[in-house]
RNA sequence: GCCCGGAUGGCGGAAUUGGUAGACGCGCUGGACUCAAAAUCCAGUAUCCCUUAAAGAUGUGCGGGUUCGAUUCCCGCUCUGGGCACCA
């Protein structure tokens, strides 16, 4: 019998889920290990070969994982909410409901075909009204939640009102508490609920026409489309994520992320420590305090002027009306420009004079305001302290303005640039002169606290999150607004369908909701925005822990039982998003007791992308007559993208070229050798560079279990890396290689017979390297190492069972339908799943002999073979009491003996 | 500008983290089998000198250093991938 891929995967494929082989369920009598995979948003060009390389990676750790032992949860689901489906609506007038199902039956074909070890009956898309019902749950709970600063977490928002019934919190006094009609009590609540309703600067895109959050927005246009962006004062549903910034910078030093990861958050959190202080300001007759944020207090002796964002409230009170026009200007200018050109003009120095003055806390000294769009509203408090002989954009702006430069630290020159590192010895500061600029800052931060004059304070750039969208494929908010006031729904009335609507089309300002029939709740009107794609995929993993729950998001057993995913994989992009609002979503119900773990990825690994590799063909100009890739200098040609899938190792198909498109129908070729040699570049894998594989022509071509084979091998997990196939007949004859240790044609070559000491040692080593390599994710080079086995056993001749039903049971995580199909031929019933790694590892037993090169001052000069186990003391005594060879007798002194345990013994001799 | 990674044959990549650099695969060359092809198998394949072999020398982006010994550690560069970017 050959090796029929087709037919053994087909007949396994369609075996596993009739059976349910990879049902899993809560067995408290094995240890649980949790895979998850990012789950895919079902786009309508299906999957590339780029998609499947994490899922491949996380099925191998958790077929693995299940060998060893463990109850493996792993699910696979679908984030079906978002932009494209409701975009292709807009064009096509489908319901995005309809496209989003045939491309989830298309995912599911194509995944079904690689072979994962999904537990299907778990899968959900977030579109479900059964899954997402969850998600408004969590919503409704963080509604009516607040943060407590003093016990650093989450409460419900009844115990802020019994603060405020009795002792007060804040600014608000029982008194004024009481005082409060149920609008303004409603007012005062939004400032404390960690979901809530209010006025914020937000990225706007007409072209989406909706809001976007911070991560949606790459220099100022939308990641989705890439649309300009604009920011525009709205009110928007948001998520108080930035309560818990100090909390997810803190417990990322806990997780088994790689540090490039962490470090992304923590640019992102993008904690500072400095101080608020408060600076006297003159306009006119009035005075009014207004406050600062600098983490630079030492300079506080240098500061000459100071800036106030145009979004600032300040603005208006401080403008003298003098100024009062220019001003106003200013401010209009600088609002009408979007995103990127605010960032294209960050070289552009811009401002405008207040009219008004600050005064210097510390020298008392009176220094003009500005108005600049280099200070953000968004950040500490829309106004700075400008030092320009220490901070480059004061400098810049101190410069185009001619303010004065007043250097603090002793040598720095200030003529040309500013000298912004925080070292050196302070001068010009009053009571900080001769200190180290270190020293400085804590000297200055006691004395602001001790007088009065500010006290420290940590700032953080994460912002809270804007949780509406002006859309209509998303979760309905279950929010409905009682005379204004927005009052969550009963939690018995969830999910809050989404309803039908008669048109997708966007129209400006407008979100799709409000054109629904009927959408209000006992008369009163719903909230007509959606939720952001972030919102279903924000507790997903939580939902495959027990999926059918009608109940609860997780029942508190099936979450005490799973905790959190031990092993997530997914791509880099989503280190400031998802991974940000997940983590913040976890940390919220695991405050509020809903589940029992704070974090909720444990170990984060991210796969590279799969690049594509187009490939060319070179037509010379002005005919239908093309020149292989060696020839093309002799001729002027252009250079064309020619589709990938009629080219092999480079070698193009010309038959299939001419069959390609009609204008290559009569093509002519100039050939090398007889072949057309095709050009490549590695470029982004997409449909217009014709560079785009399809798994499912790979699963054709060679099968699942090359493919799964092939992706692995071809280097690191997370390294990026082109696909090309010239390498995929290699893993593929391992595996026909693999499959005649056990099948001669039409023989079947497994006997009883005795392992031979050889036999052993080529599958003890194997599985030694596999234990190892697999916990490192290094795949690549377990493959190496079953190639070198299968190598070795087949010229050992090797038919033992014993040696070769465990490489069935190794090669299971990577070719799951060959290692099955020869799981059954050696007569097992069971699938190969339920086979027992550790019983062949009980068996391992490598028990060989070293062989030490023996080495004088690092030149091999002859070598010697001991035990494994020969302590450095033992080698050396061997090494010494050897027949002595003529250059170790030339009178030469032995000086030292290193012995390297396993590995070697350098002499160094005089 | 700031913060992380990388750099090893013709190519993808190994190297047990300081111990025989180039595993394994691809590609290439030669051979076996075959009427022939495919498939399969065997041998060779870092560079230089050389008809070949032996022997030698060089060799992990570049320049230094530590060490008996450096792809690995330290210092200074070059190139390159990624992230952040008026965050006070």
């Amino acid at each position: 019998m050959d090796y029929d891929f087709k037919k053994i995967e087909k007949k396994w494929q369609d075996r596993w889920a009739e059976e349910k082989t990879y049902k899993v369920k809560e067995d408290s009598s094995k240890p649980k290990f949790y895979v998850l995979d990012m789950f895919p948003y079902p786009s309508g060009a299906g999957l590339h070969v780029g998609h499947p390389l994490g899922y491949i990676a996380s099925d191998i750790y958790a077929r693995y994982k299940r060998l060893k032992g463990y109850e493996v949860l792993h699910p696979m689901g679908y984030d079906a909410f978002g932009l494209p489906a409701e975009q292709y609506a807009i064009q096509t007038g489908q319901h995005p409901e309809k496209t989003t199902s045939e491309n989830v039956a298309r995912y599911r074909r194509q995944l079904d075909r690689i072979g994962f070890s999904y537990d299907w009956d778990r899968s959900f898309r977030t579109c479900d009204p059964d899954y997402y019902k969850w998600t408004q749950w969590a919503f409704i709970k963080m509604f009516k939640s607040w943060y407590d600063p003093q016990l650093d977490k989450a409460r419900p928002i009844t115990e802020l009102i019994e603060k405020f019934e009795t002792v007060g919190y804040d600014d608000i006094t029982p008194e004024i508490w009481a005082a409060a009609d149920e609008k303004q009590r409603s007012d005062i609540l939004m400032r404390y609920r960690i979901a809530y309703l209010g006025e914020t600067s937000v990225n706007w895109c007409e072209g989406l026409g909706t809001v976007l959050a911070n991560d949606e927005v790459k220099d100022g246009l939308s990641v989705r489309g890439g649309f300009p962006v604009e920011q525009r004062k709205m009110k928007q549903w948001q998520l108080r994520v930035s309560a818990y910034a100090g909390r997810l910078l803190d417990s990322l030093d806990k997780l088994d992320w790689t540090d490039s990861l962490k470090e992304m958050q923590r640019n992102w959190i993008g904690k500072s420590e400095g101080t608020e202080m408060v600076f006297d300001t003159v306009c006119g007759d009035t005075h009014k305090p207004i406050t600062i944020f600098t983490t630079r207090a030492d300079t506080v002796f240098g500061v000459t002027f100071m800036v106030l964002a145009p979004e600032s409230d300040l603005v208006d009170e401080l403008t003298t009306p003098e100024q009062r026009e220019a001003v106003q200007e200013y401010v209009k200018e600088s609002k009408k420009k979007t995103e990127r050109e605010r960032i294209s003009e960050t070289k552009t120095v811009s401002g405008v004079f207040t009219g008004s003055y600050g005064i210097n806390p510390l020298t008392g000294e009176k220094i003009p305001i500005w108005v600049s769009q280099y200070v953000l509203a968004g950040y500490g408090t829309g106004a700075i302290m400008a030092v320009p002989a220490h901070d480059s954009r004061d400098y810049a702006f101190a410069k185009k303005f001619g303010l004065p430069i007043i250097p603090l630290i002793e040598g720095a020159d200030v003529s040309e640039q500013s000298f912004d590192a925080k070292e050196g010895r302070m001068i010009n500061s009053g009571f900080l002169n001769g200190m180290e600029v270190k020293e400085a800052i804590e000297a200055a931060k006691d004395y602001v606290e001790a007088h009065g004059l500010g006290h420290r304070k940590t700032n953080y750039r994460l912002r809270d999150a804007v949780f509406s969208r002006q859309r209509y494929w998303g979760e309905p908010f279950p929010i409905y607004y009682k005379d204004g006031i927005p009052v969550p729904l009963p939690e018995s009335e969830l999910p809050l369908e989404l309803p039908a609507i008669s048109s997708f089309k966007s129209v400006a300002g407008e979100a799709p909701l409000e054109r629904a029939e009927n959408w209000t709740y006992k008369g009163y009107p719903l909230e007509t925005s959606t939720m952001p794609g972030f919102a279903g995929s924000s507790a997903y993993y939580l939902r495959y822990m027990d999926p059918h729950n009608s109940e609860e998001l997780v029942s508190a057993d099936a979450n005490r039982y799973w905790r959190n995913v031990d092993l997530y994989v997914g791509g880099t992009e989503h280190a400031t998003g998802h991974l940000i609002y997940s983590r913040f979503w976890n940390k919220f119900l695991f405050d509020m007791g809903y589940v029992c773990e704070d974090e909720p990825f444990r170990k984060l690994v991210n796969q590279g992308m799969i690049q594509g590799r187009s490939n060319f063909v070179y037509r010379i100009v002005g005919t239908n007559r093309f020149v292989s890739l060696g020839l093309k200098d002799k001729y002027e040609t252009t250079e064309i993208h020619v589709d990938v899938n009629i080219v092999h190792n480079d070698r193009l198909d010309l038959d299939a070229f001419r069959a390609w498109r009609p204008e290559y129908k009569d093509a002519e070729f100039e050939l090398e050798d007889g072949e057309y040699i095709c050009g490549w570049a590695i470029e982004k894998m997409s449909k217009s560079m014709y560079n785009v594989v399809n798994p499912d022509d790979i699963c054709d071509r060679y099968g699942a279990d090359t493919l799964r084979l092939y992706e692995m091998f071809l280097g690191p997990v997370e390294q990026s890396k082109p696909w090309d196939t010239k390498g995929i007949d290699g893993v593929n004859r391992f595996l026909k290689k693999f499959w005649r240790l056990f099948y001669d044609r039409d023989r079947w070559l497994v006997t009883d017979a005795k392992a031979s000491p050889a036999e052993l040692k080529s599958l003890h080593k194997l599985i030694g390297k596999e234990q190892e390599d697999i916990e490192n994710f290094s795949y690549n080079t377990t493959i190496s190492a079953f190639m070198i086995a299968v190598g070795e056993l087949s010229d050992l001749g090797c038919s033992s069972r014993e040696v070769l039903e465990p490489l069935v049971v190794l090669l299971s995580p990577f070719a799951p339908h060959m290692a099955e199909e020869l799981w059954h031929a050696l007569g097992h019933e069971d699938s190969v799943v339920y086979a027992s790694f550790p019983e062949y590892v009980a068996a391992y037993t490598v028990e060989d002999s070293v062989t030490y090169p023996v080495s004088f001052n690092g030149k091999t000069r002859f070598t010697v073979d001991l035990p494994r186990k020969a302590t450095p003391a033992e080698v050396e005594a061997a090494v010494r009491a050897l027949p002595q060879t003529a250059k170790y007798t030339e009178g030469l002194n032995v000086v030292k003996v290193i012995v390297v345990p396993g590995r070697m013994v350098n002499m160094v001799v005089k």
